[in-house]
DNA sequence: CGTAACCTTGATTAAGATCAATTCTCGTGG
DNA sequence: CCACGAGAATTGATCTTAATCAAGGTTACG
């Protein structure tokens, strides 16, 4: 694993490279394909982790067996940090399971495992790593609010519209040196998991979509999404 | 304003009597009756709050008027911290707006108000007050991820019976060392507050109410609600 | 090919939102 | 101390959305 790559993990990127070396020597790469496990919620909290390449859904699965998608990870962001901090004690005597399930989703996911105790031993003498993991927690408590927000206040419709609109401007963002100009968003999860995503049921998604279609907004061919009338896709959101 | 008060702060709990002056020295301490706006949404960020006393609601306008109660914040507890860690330079420089707004919702509330500099001077040059933050983000993050879990899989009397079981839980905590084994819990906010809060709207609520009331598990008795059968409580919101 | 996982469609049902009208509660001033 | 009025809470009738149940259709992959 180079220098680089482990900068791009935000949390890590402003680390020295005595730092990263540090880094290197207690973290493990490992590898899974779509559908296997990373943990379960009966599991020992061993430590958190960075998604590297693929993708990683965090979900719970409630007492009568519906599934329930919390988080969907991708690229170089974490999961599982909330328990270290909630009593890096316990965490590191592994007195904690883990809070809710995760899965690879995508073939060739690569996550990075951070054990406990030493990052918690290298956050404690690092304000610069400490103020990092504060920002992607204040990033994450905004984006769960927001959808908390779209989930009581907005109908499945709207729900579905917002996710579509993030997530091609996410992708815009990302691919923007290649500058890209189509229109066509590429959803990288099953349309199950988009479902319990945004809190309902594959059906009703799927008339959702049916539904956007038939208002010439969106076109949808399978996973890839057209966007024909992005003016009204964001209409449709507000 | 004496250490102790302060010391009572979790965020504050482990600061030097040097530091607390420091702390002293920046904050300012304001009072608020029922009904008072602490900030609206489209005010510029100045820093975040701590509650001394009483209880603050921080709450949304949807675009169609409707009112959604993001959270519900009480005694030593913090608001608004989220945009100063998201980016603490345009935080400082008063580049954003506050996220939602925020109202007093009892009579003689006490909020301490912490502006974004000082603050971040001192986090900074800090690391246990840095973790303190972040177990502060981290138990708020989880709370977050069960009410979304309450709202897509729960109906509306599951979700009360839980907001009831924990609120009474919390309460007899606070009060043990009175050991007072009354049964009673009450409810510090009104009930249109209350049914915001759980995603719906005042009249399902009162419904909901009545039915767990007919069911012999509570008895409401305006802001009253004896717990009748515990046993039944917790069974309802498995 | 064949099979399993995934997705879509249709018919029905149930939960909760909306609309409309009372009733209750409590603080205020006569 | 009572009457009034406003806001809060409840109740009833109706309507809308989305979940459920059931059946096909598609796609991907061995």
């Amino acid at each position: 694993m180079q220098y680089q790559e482990l900068r791009n993990i935000f949390l890590l990127s402003e680390l020295s490279s005595e730092e990263l070396d540090s880094v290197k020597s207690f973290v493990k790469l490992k590898k899974f394909n779509k559908g296997d496990m990373i943990f379960f919620d009966t599991e020992p909290y061993l430590g958190f982790y960075v998604v590297i390449d693929g993708m990683v859904k965090i979900y719970k699965i409630s007492r009568d067996g519906r599934e329930h998608i919390i988080h969907l990870v991708d690229k170089y962001n974490s999961f599982a940090e909330v328990p270290l901090f909630e009593n890096a004690e316990k965490a590191i005597s592994k007195e904690f399971v883990y809070p809710a399930n995760a899965m690879a989703i995508v073939d060739d996911t690569q996550v990075l495992q951070i054990p406990s105790k030493p990052f918690i031993e290298l956050i404690e003498s690092n304000t610069k790593l400490c103020m990092k993991m504060l920002t992607g927690f204040a990033k994450r408590l905004r984006h769960l609010n927001m959808h908390v927000e779209n989930i009581t206040l907005k109908d499945v419709s709207k729900r579905v519209a917002s996710f579509i609109l993030t997530e091609y401007v996410n992708q815009k963002k990302k691919s923007s040196s290649f500058q890209n100009k189509n229109e066509i968003l590429y959803l990288n999860i099953s349309k199950n998991d988009l479902a319990s995503y945004l809190g309902t049921i594959p059906e009703t998604l799927s008339r959702s979509f049916k539904k956007i279609q038939e208002d010439e907004i969106i076109e949808v061919k399978g996973k890839n999404i057209y966007i024909k009338n992005i003016r009204k896709l964001k209409e449709l959101c507000a």
